[in-house]
RNA sequence: GGUCCUGUGGCCGAGUGGCUAGGCAAAGCUCUGCAAAAGCUUCUACAGCGGUUCGAAUCCGCUCGGGACCUCCA
């Protein structure tokens, strides 16, 4: 009962313990809207989606807050640069907000497509952008953070003086400024020389002429930074202190060791209790990102259209390969891979919609106690599991356990009776669960097609009577031509015939 | 250069010092008019070297390989 998490903070699983019981907070950093998503970024939706809906299942009210990062230095691919200067007609230009509108609703679209559930607030940083003004002023007045030529900095040699900074990632400033002196760091950040140290990081950037995103603010027109949207949004909604906060391991640092920075001055503590950390999607073992120009786009995914892949690949396909692997391990990206994970995700669905047919009447008592044991220690397993840091795969390990049972149970090779009726109901029940709430996957399958049902049952009808007449050629005939249609028929060990696409 | 992570069978991936994770692929068998599906069986691995221990994939050290972060990044 008692749900385990490893915490990023202290390197260590411990026992989660809402702040105010019977409630979770939890902040995940959500998608940048200035291009598409890709694989990368399907984890960790999926991840926290699952990190969400078994808190409810634990009894919490849960609020989840997950941001749209819609403000900053925005370009979209493709686009000309000089669109970004505004000496075009208003209809050529690029307009922000259409670029942000455009993106944001294909994020909206992809998490459907994954059955995410929706967090409670999405709050836009564009939206907040007076309660960051707010942040970043009181930061000034405690003496955090200095202006300069229209921009303001957080002042992290005087923060680190005063507490323990880069906790979080493990990092020590003084190599930060070696790295920085030594131009390790080889990029030119625009505004690297304002700085007073080059460890600082901007709270507020001021925007040059050509600029297009860009709010009036006491130290000019600019834009926010990075770091300070999340942590005002995370106030605003979630309290000084929360919960969870959640996001890839990518953004430990700088990203999430500023906000603690942030929010240590302005609020006097650390934002969160736990900080959860997704490891990241590889491809050929090396880091699925923009930068390294390896990503697979999730409309890529979806539709099958990329050089590495064989076919389209159906969104529960993805949460499945997802899920399989623990969510702080690296997992590897590969069309192989893909495939694996779709056929087993068939298989074993097709498990789950035999168990829902199964029955035993009122079998008190189990004939096969070793057996009914087992099956009993698989399912109660399924909580243990995620209640040991959301160990997914090992759930699904316990259910591929109990799927040639199923089967077995189905084509009587195993008689139902061998368990109790009660350890029955429980297979149910946890199964659907675990597979449906938990997991939050659905069916595969587009077999409710009202035209094609009834034509199929005539097909079937007809090769069942052929059969009989031992008439081959005809029964041959019309299993290989739906076979070449995609479509698969599988004789029941009853008489019955069943069939699916692909 | 610094900090951290990691190296598991053909492939993907769990692994809390002692008892077969699991999936995909492959092979054989059962069932079947033949298939498919399903069931059963086989394939027993932990980068290398050394150490701790009654016992190590799991702990420690070294070597080699891969990766992440230090810069926008899920």
């Amino acid at each position: 009962m008692a749900l385990s998490i490893y915490n990023s903070f202290s390197r260590k699983k411990e026992l989660f313990e809402p702040i105010t019981a019977g409630y979770a907070g939890m902040y995940v950093c959500g998608p940048t809207v200035s291009g598409e998503s890709h694989l990368g970024h399907a984890r960790p939706y999926i991840t926290f989606d699952i990190v969400n809906r078994y808190l409810q299942f634990k009894k919490l009210k849960v609020r989840y807050v997950r941001n749209i990062t819609d403000a900053g230095h925005f370009e979209e691919e493709g686009r000309e640069a000089e669109d970004k200067v505004s000496k075009k007609a208003q209809l050529e230009r690029m307009e922000p907000m259409e670029l942000v509108q455009k993106y944001t609703n294909l994020f909206h679209w992809a998490m459907k497509q994954f059955n995410c559930i929706e967090p409670s607030i999405e709050p836009t940083a564009t939206g907040h952008i007076v309660e960051q003004i707010g942040m970043i002023e009181d930061i000034i007045a405690k003496g955090y953070a200095y202006a300069i030529n229209g921009s303001v900095y957080f002042d992290v040699k005087k923060y680190a003086a005063n507490y323990d900074y880069g906790k979080l990632s493990g990092r020590v400033l003084e190599d930060l400024i070696d790295a920085g002196n030594r131009e390790v760091v080889t990029r030119d950040l625009e505004g690297q020389s304002e700085k007073r140290d080059t460890a600082d990081f901007a709270l507020w950037k001021s925007a040059p002429p050509e600029h297009i995103m860009r709010w009036k603010s006491p130290w000019g027109e600019g834009f926010p930074g990075w770091h300070i949207e999340c942590s005002a949004m995370a106030t605003k909604y979630l309290g000084a202190n929360f919960d969870i906060h959640g996001g890839g391991m990518d953004l430990l640092f700088p990203h999430h060791e500023s906000e603690i920075a942030q929010s240590t001055i302005c609020n006097h503590s650390a934002p969160a209790k736990y900080w959860m950390h997704n490891n990241m999607i590889t491809i050929n073992g090396r880091k699925m990102g923009k930068s390294y120009n390896n990503v697979i786009k999730l409309t890529e995914l979806f539709s099958g259209s990329h050089p590495l892949l064989s076919q389209p690949f159906h969104p529960m396909t993805i949460r499945f390969f997802i899920l399989q692997s623990h969510y702080r391990s690296p997992l590897d990206f590969s069309n192989d891979a893909l495939l694996a994970s779709e056929k087993a995700f068939k298989r074993l669905w097709e498990a789950f919609e035999v168990l829902k047919n199964l029955s035993s009447e009122n079998n008190e008592i189990a004939s096969d106690k070793e057996l009914d044991e087992k099956i009993n220690n698989w399912l109660n397993e399924f909580e243990l599991f995620m209640d040991d840091d959301f160990s997914s795969p090992k759930v699904i390990a316990n259910m591929f356990e109990l799927s040639p049972l199923i089967n077995s149970f189905k084509d009587g090779i195993i008689p139902v009776k061998s368990i109790s009726h009660h350890t029955l109901h429980l297979l149910k029940e946890k199964f659907k669960f675990f597979l449906e709430d938990i997991f939050g996957l659905i069916s595969i399958d587009s077999n409710n097609n009202q035209i094609l049902n009834p034509v199929m049952e005539l097909l079937l009808d007809l090769r069942k009577e052929a059969k009989l007449k031992k008439d081959f050629a005809t029964s041959d005939k019309i299993r290989n031509q739906l076979t070449a249609m995609g479509i698969v028929i599988k004789d029941e060990k009853d008489g019955g015939t069943s069939w699916g696409i692909g």
